[in-house]
DNA sequence: TCTGGGGTCCTAGGACCC
DNA sequence: TCTGGGGTCCTAGGACCC
């Protein structure tokens, strides 16, 4: 079967953090150089500028150092992923009334096709956005750019393009002279370290792949990277969009307010951190087939390590077990190398479907599974930190900050 | 300036088996 | 005695994305 023209929207919202934390402190509404990702003192990178600070240079991902030195007068603020995720939900609702198929790809956007849909009757899908722009704004009271593309790639760099509060559409036929504007890094999959790699090859620009020759192309980067590379210049790419499967990894990780070497210090934080993944394991109705200690030395450098379960949980006590068997060793390392630890995390991957219990397990097990269905009980009720782990609650054995105490 | 937290996918080497 | 090659699983690291 010849497959069938695709049509697609992208929808992204405009400061998406900034603008849910505005929503939810009124006393934000009007400041203009407003950044969310921590505290002004916080070891942190921004997770989102508004505008205002985005004028002064403050981008996403930049060290809130940084944003504060070029934006000295910005406010900082946190934000809560609670609030996000409701935002996110009321939007895909707003959406999945507009569209056949939706599919969120983050918090702030997601794909709309709507492929296949004009041979049933034509529709004008600029003014399916403009509908959705409204309806967004209405419901949540949130701003958004909308791309609309012939496949995934363009619709998602006409969203990028049509930014703030716009609609770019890019009609079948137009994607080669869209995409002959834009430098290659604006290209999907193409990240800073391919960037420099491919401007040290002299390729800086998407009109100069589309001005060569695949052999060209092929003798400066590889027969392999110039396929890929030449379909997308010519703006074909991004494949189907099709509902997200279940997660492949849970995780939890914490970089420290200031880096550590007491190893019973970590071992709380590794306590915490596996009870949190647990949990989120068991909410989800997953088990976990092997673990991942992922430690961040002082001077940057990222250590992970990993071990195969002996059978798929998603109990507290095996995935920590598992992990403590990796922290042990990967610590002497880093006392040997001389570095104290930035960050702790723990990865629950190897998914599967949650166990089955066995009829014949140790009777321990099953007091464990017992007690851990009552831990979730109550935290389905009161939330995550209703229930902590024993050694965590006595007043000596606090957990260390991993974030700054101090207010903005 | 000093680098978050949550993910996905890819590569590459070694072990082990046939 | 020396020597294949393929397949799969496991582990570590890295690039990338939002």
């Amino acid at each position: 079967m010849a497959p069938m023209t695709q049509r697609v929207l992208h929808v992204d919202l405009d400061a998406f953090f900034v603008e849910v934390c505005r929503r939810h402190d009124p006393t934000l509404e009007g400041v203009e150089c407003l950044i969310v990702g921590g505290r002004r003192s916080s070891r942190g990178v921004v997770q989102s500028a508004s505008y205002g600070a985005r004028a002064f240079g403050v981008r996403s991902g930049m060290p809130i150092a940084e944003a504060a030195r070029r934006c000295p007068d910005a406010t900082f603020v946190k934000g809560e992923f609670a609030w996000y995720k409701a935002a996110s939900r009321a939007v895909r609702e707003v959406l999945a009334r507009h569209a056949p198929l939706v599919v969120m790809t983050g918090l702030d956007e997601g794909f709309l096709d709507f492929s296949g849909t004009d041979l049933l009757h034509p529709i004008s899908l600029l003014n399916v956005a403009t509908t959705i722009r409204h309806d967004v704004r209405a419901t949540a009271l949130l701003d958004c750019s909308i791309g609309i593309g012939p496949n995934r790639m363009i619709a998602k760099i006409a969203s990028d393009y049509a930014k703030p509060r716009g609609i770019c559409e890019v009609r079948p036929g137009w994607e080669r002279g869209f995409m002959a504007g834009l430098p290659l890094k604006a290209l999907p999959g193409i990240g800073p370290k391919t960037a420099a790699r491919l401007a040290a090859r002299g390729l800086e620009d998407v009109a100069q792949v589309q001005a060569m020759s695949q052999a060209a192309l092929a003798a400066l980067v590889g027969r392999e990277e110039a396929m890929l590379l030449a379909r997308r210049a010519d703006g074909r790419g991004g494949g189907r969009i099709r509902p997200a499967g279940p997660p492949k990894s849970v995780s939890r990780e914490t970089t420290f307010f200031e880096d550590l070497t007491d190893a019973a210090a970590l071992d709380r934080v590794l306590l915490l951190l596996t009870a949190r993944v647990a949990g989120q394991l068991r909410d989800e109705e997953l088990a976990a087939g092997a673990v991942v200690l992922k430690l961040r030395h002082a001077d940057f450098r990222t250590v992970t390590r990993r071990t195969t379960l002996p059978q798929p949980t998603a109990l507290d006590a095996d995935l920590l077990t598992a992990a403590r068997a990796l922290l042990t060793p990967a610590l002497a390392e880093a006392r040997h190398a001389g570095q104290a630890i930035r960050l702790l995390g723990v990865a629950a991957t190897a998914l599967g479907p949650a166990e089955v219990p066995d009829l014949f397990e140790a009777p321990e097990r099953g007091r464990a599974r017992g007690v851990t269905r009552a831990v979730d009980a109550v935290r389905s009720r009161f939330g995550f930190e209703a229930v902590r782990p024993g050694r965590l609650v006595d007043g000596t054995s606090r957990l260390p900050k991993p974030t700054d105490p101090d207010a903005r």
